[in-house]
DNA sequence: CTCAAAATGTTAGCCTGTCTAACATATGTT
DNA sequence: AACATATGTTAGACAGGCTAACATTTTGAG
């Protein structure tokens, strides 16, 4: 039985998103765009690679010629977000006085608003589901982002370097926003403390972290 | 086709629980029992019902008389967990002197004891997995665990009731603590900051934020 | 006590979803 | 043009969640 040669039509709707030939043009890019939507729409436990062909447009086994299996699939996509919320960290220092505490509270309002703008990729990051941990790439790209905090905190604290009591401090307010982040996420302030101005939060921890 | 009746034998190893009778005696029991086994040992989303009925030593039909589906034994495996984390969090005030920083810093110790204890439990509480969140038992829970630190903290501060200002101090508190749990769970601590204290980091986190 | 109803188990099997195997088509290098 | 490689397709094996139909115990009303 021979293959069907697919018309090439310009597809109308918001579902698939290529003009359909037998060959996608990248696909790779393709499934990993419609995997960040369908985990940031749906939630990671409800996503599916079929769904994701079905986005991309492609049949269901044209993954595994990209990804080794579902998990990469993930991976590659987590990997994408962290570069992103990398150079948004980056930017969120433009403009602002270097060595002051401000920068900090920059970065944690950053770091705050990617967990909820792209909370798939934060709670895949972070939520911690076994072996999606286990890549290196991963790993490495944390640290970078993390190194961004502890240069401003050590600018902060007139160090000249990445010392002992830096890292201490850096993990403190990494600590505070990271979990703010799970319970803002998860809608815990509004539930459970009153109207808690957030953008007050983070530059009170700021100041209580970085003085003394 | 008749059903076979099982011999009445005292199981041997570590697998099944029970001695073989058509009924169990307490299936629901013996299957949160065997969920919590198994999500604190692989993982939740390496956990199937599949394999917790083989440890529970029934087939794989027998749960759902007992639960609506999968995520309904999740539920109840994580209510019982999270009653045991409040249990514990009480008894860690146990001895220390009403008033005093030092309960709240015994409460975020055992906050984290308990996340690396049972990061099963914990991940499934807070790392948000959609329709988890829903179950308003699991709310209620977290909540009054929450009170509890709460009153420490009206305590601490001199305070007779939870004011809106307790409850911003609080929320710092849970917010440091719940992202430390993470990053420990995660194993972030030992990988990016050399060996710092966990204990010395909530006496001094408490210390800020209960100061001023 | 008796026996019907309710509770709780079992087997069989459907369905969805992941992933592999075998095959088809496109691309690019010579 | 022609082969190798890359990238797609269909078919189907297998696992896991869940339901339906049936079996066995337990319960409780008379």
């Amino acid at each position: 039985m021979t293959n069907m040669q697919k018309d090439d039509v310009v597809e109308t709707g918001a579902a698939p998103i290529r003009k359909a030939r037998y060959h996608h043009g990248d696909l790779r890019a393709g499934l990993i765009e419609a995997t960040r939507r369908l985990v940031e729409e749906r939630g990671p436990d409800k996503f599916s690679v079929s769904d994701a062909c079905k986005l991309a447009g492609v049949s269901t086994a044209a993954p595994y010629k990209h990804f080794k299996d579902k998990n990469e699939m993930l991976v590659a996509m987590v990997l994408e977000g962290m570069a992103r919320h990398r150079s948004n960290m980056m930017a969120a220092l433009e403009g602002i006085p270097e060595g002051t505490p401000d920068r900090v509270t920059a970065l944690g309002r950053e770091y705050v608003n990617f967990a909820l703008q792209e909370h798939g990729v934060f709670r895949l990051k972070f939520g911690g589901y076994t072996d999606r941990l286990e890549d290196s790439r991963l790993q490495t790209v944390g640290e970078s982002i993390f190194d961004i905090v502890l240069h401003e905190v050590a600018a902060c604290l007139g160090e000249s370097g990445i010392t002992a009591e830096v890292r201490r401090r850096g993990f403190m307010l990494w600590s505070f926003v990271h979990g703010l982040s799970f319970l803002l996420v998860d809608q815990k302030l509004s539930d459970m403390s009153g109207g808690v101005d957030v953008d007050a939060l983070l530059k009170d921890i700021s100041h209580r972290v970085l003085t003394d």
